[in-house]
DNA sequence: TTTAGGG
DNA sequence: CCCTAAA
C-alpha cells in the first residue's frame, strides 16, 4: 500500500520533469509521441536524477547538425548530404546482397532478433506509457528491468530491454530520430560534454548500443551502423500498415516456428536497399512483397533480383496469401529518397520523358525495386507536386501549397524546366491546336474515323467512351 | 513488352 | 502502388 503511494508520488514529480523536457523537444520541431518514449529512455538510462540540460544539450547538438535536413533552407547542401548518404546506403545494399547468398551463418542471431522485436512490441507501449508518468519503473538508475519485466515479460534481460527500447524509438519517427539518435550516440555517451552522472548506467547504455550495432551489422539493421559512423541517418516512418502487417507476420512466425523464421531470415537478408531504416522489422515484409509482385524483369543487370525472386517465391505464396487479403492494393511504398528523385530527373532530362525503361536500366539498375512504371509514376507525382500540371479546372494553380514535403527548390526548378521541355502526357495539344496549318486538316479528315496518329508525337488519348 | 492513364 | 488498355 505504502509503496504504491510512494510510487505515485515519484511519478508525479517525474512527470513534471518529463513535461519540461518535452517542451525542449517540442519547440523546435513539433514532434509526436515518440519523443516521450525516447525521452523517457534517456531519462532512465542516465539515472533518475537527470537532467534537462542534458537533453537540451543533446538536442541542440542534433538540431545544429541535422536541422538542415528537414527544412528546405539549405537545399543544395541537403541534397549533397543525402546523396552521399544514399550512395553509402547503396553500397551497403550491395554488400547485403552478397551476404544474402550465404546468409545462413546469421541464423541464430536472427532468431534472437526476431524475438527481440517480438518483445519490442510490448515495450513500445510501455515506452509510450512512460511519457505519461510511468517512467518511474524504468528510472531506477542501473537496472531498467523492473518496469519492463513487471509489466510485460518477466523473463527479459536488461540488455534486451534496453536495446529493444532504442530500436523502437528509432523506428517510430524520422525527425525525432535524428535528434534522438544523436543524443544516444553522441550526447548521451559523452559528446555533448555533459558530465556523466552515472558511469554505470552510461556504460550500460553504450554497451547496449554496441550490441545493437553488432546485431545490425549481422542483420539488416544497418541503420545504427550508419548513424554511428556518419552521425546521421535516414529513417522512414513506419506506417501503421507496416506495423500491422509485421505483427501479422509475427504471429505467423510464432505459429510456424522455425520454418517460418527461416523464411523471414532469408528474405530479410536479401533485398533491403533503402529500407534499412525500418530497422529490419518491416524489411522482410517489404522485400517479400516486392518479390511477390513479380514485375517484368528480364534484363541482365537484374540477375540478382531474379535470384531473390526465385529464392523466396515458395514462401511468398503462403505468406502473402493471408496478408494480401486485408490490404489488397498498394502494398508497400518505398519512399523515394531525394537522391533517387534527382537521379530520376537527371535521367529524364537526359533521355526524355517516356523512356522509362531506359532510365531505369541506366540509372536505376542497382535498385531492383524501382520499375520503369515506378519511375513514371514518380515523375507524374513530381509534376503534380511542382504544379506544372493540371491548372485545375478553376484555373487555380493549386501549386504545392500544402504538400507534405514541399519539394526542394532546386528540384522544383528542374522539374518545372523539364515539364516545359516535354510535358508528361506527351504532346499536350489537344484543344486549340496551335499548329494552325496541320491540325484542322487532320481533325477534319480524322473525324471520319482515321486515328490521328499522324500528329506530331503521340496522340492524346481521348476518352470517347466516357 | 512498354507506355499511358486511371484508381 | 496497382491495374488495364493501347501500341
Amino acid at each position: 500500500m505504502n509503496e504504491v503511494k510512494e510510487d505515485e508520488l515519484s511519478v508525479s514529480t517525474l512527470e513534471d520533469e518529463t513535461i519540461e523536457v518535452e517542451h525542449l523537444f517540442a519547440e523546435p520541431k513539433n514532434e509526436h509521441v515518440s519523443v516521450d518514449g525516447v525521452l523517457s529512455f534517456g531519462d532512465e538510462s542516465l539515472g533518475k536524477c537527470l537532467h534537462i540540460e542534458d537533453f537540451s544539450c543533446g538536442f541542440d547538438y542534433g538540431l545544429t547538425n541535422n536541422g538542415g535536413l528537414d527544412s528546405n533552407t539549405t537545399q543544395e547542401g541537403d541534397d549533397l548530404q543525402l546523396d552521399v548518404l544514399d550512395g553509402l546506403l547503396d553500397e551497403i545494399d550491395e554488400v547485403d546482397d552478397l551476404d544474402a547468398t550465404n546468409g545462413l551463418s546469421n541464423a541464430c542471431e536472427c532468431e534472437d532478433f526476431l524475438l527481440d522485436i517480438e518483445f519490442a512490441e510490448n515495450v513500445i507501449k510501455l515506452d509510450l506509457g512512460l511519457s505519461k508518468g510511468s517512467c518511474v519503473g524504468n528510472s531506477s538508475s542501473e537496472s531498467q528491468s523492473p518496469g519492463l519485466s513487471g509489466s510485460s515479460n518477466g523473463a527479459v534481460g536488461i540488455s534486451e530491454s534496453s536495446s529493444v527500447t532504442i530500436l523502437e524509438s528509432e523506428c517510430k519517427n524520422d525527425a525525432l530520430n535524428k535528434t534522438a539518435t544523436c543524443k544516444l550516440h553522441g550526447g548521451l555517451v559523452s559528446k555533448c560534454g555533459c558530465p556523466p552522472p552515472d558511469e554505470d548506467s552510461i556504460h550500460d547504455t553504450s554497451l547496449e548500443l554496441r550490441k545493437l550495432d553488432d546485431l545490425n551489422s549481422d542483420k539488416n539493421l544497418i541503420v545504427c551502423g550508419i548513424s554511428s559512423a556518419g552521425g546521421e541517418k535516414r529513417l522512414r516512418k513506419q506506417t501503421r500498415r507496416y506495423i500491422e502487417e509485421f505483427s501479422d507476420k509475427k504471429l505467423e512466425y510464432m505459429k510456424r516456428g522455425e520454418k517460418y523464421s527461416a523464411g523471414m531470415r532469408r528474405r530479410a537478408l536479401t533485398v533491403i536497399p533503402e529500407e534499412k531504416s525500418l530497422g529490419g522489422i518491416s524489411v522482410p515484409a517489404v522485400s517479400q512483397f516486392r518479390a511477390r509482385r513479380g514485375r517484368p524483369k528480364k534484363q541482365k543487370q537484374e540477375i540478382e533480383s531474379d535470384k531473390e525472386l526465385v529464392s523466396s517465391e515458395s514462401e511468398d505464396d503462403h505468406v502473402t496469401k493471408n496478408i494480401s487479403k486485408k490490404h489488397d492494393r498498394r502494398k508497400h511504398q518505398r519512399m523515394w529518397t531525394p537522391s533517387e528523385v534527382i537521379k530520376l530527373v537527371d535521367g529524364i532530362s537526359e533521355y526524355g520523358v517516356g523512356r522509362w525503361t531506359d532510365i531505369k536500366r541506366l540509372l536505376f539498375s542497382t535498385s531492383a525495386y524501382r520499375t520503369p512504371i515506378d519511375l513514371r509514376d514518380k515523375w507524374r507525382n513530381l509534376l503534380r507536386a511542382s504544379g506544372a500540371q493540371k491548372p485545375n479546372k478553376k484555373g487555380v494553380e493549386q501549386k504545392q501549397e500544402h504538400s507534405l514535403r514541399p519539394l526542394p527548390n532546386s528540384l522544383l526548378r528542374r522539374v518545372l524546366e523539364l515539364a516545359k521541355i516535354h510535358p508528361y502526357p506527351r504532346v499536350r495539344i489537344s484543344k486549340n491546336l496551335c499548329v494552325g496549318q496541320v491540325a484542322p486538316a487532320i481533325v477534319s479528315s480524322a473525324s471520319k474515323g482515321a486515328p490521328p496518329s499522324s500528329l506530331g508525337g503521340r496522340t492524346v488519348r481521348r476518352k470517347n467512351y466516357n
